[in-house]
DNA sequence: GTTGAGCGTT
């Protein structure tokens, strides 16, 4: 029950702000309008703390490059990289990527600061990185759940 | 040139 609940709750809150071109932003925007970001359902201040500076982002728009992802996350501290993965054939992001800073600290507050919220219109996620071999203990256990506190780590985006 | 799961290149 909790579970689709929030998951609904995700899926009803779409892009936003920010993007000129958006046209439809009143109807995309939540209540508190002054400065959007947050999407309902998600605890920022719940969340497990970080073991490793390099974190995964995920639910990037395709326009979103690696500066625009350096510029949304460099205000958290001095990013040592920042990553859209692209596909090698195409060359068009994948929607996903990596940033990574010199310490944990900034690394919770870039968290923090990007989780569920809005980048190029579309709802983006933030997660510890995985290694290889905690991919491997992620396949595992399966009981395991969403590291970002969200239990279906869907890209929500594009209203209209 | 966007429609959507997932963990990258040396």
């Amino acid at each position: 029950m909790a579970l689709s609940a929030s998951t609904l709750g995700l899926r009803r809150l779409l892009s936003a702000t920010f993007s000129p071109s958006l046209k439809n932003l009143s109807v995309c925007a939540t209540r508190d309008s002054s400065s959007i970001p947050q999407i309902e359902g998600i605890d920022n201040s719940n969340l497990p703390p970080l073991t490793t500076p390099k974190l995964f982002i995920s639910g990037l728009s395709r326009i979103t490059t690696d500066e625009k992802l350096k510029e949304a996350f460099s205000r958290y501290g001095q990013l040592l990289e920042a990553k859209v993965i692209t596909d090698r054939a195409s060359g068009r992001s994948k929607g996903f990527g990596f940033v990574k800073y010199g310490t944990i600290e900034e690394a919770e507050e870039a968290r923090k600061g990007m989780n569920g919220h809005f980048l190029d219109g579309w709802v983006i996620f933030v997660d510890p990185a995985k290694s290889a071999a905690q991919k491997a203990t992620a396949k595992q256990s399966e009981a395991y759940s969403s590291p970002s506190g969200v239990k279906a780590n869907k890209t929500v985006g594009w209203c209209g």
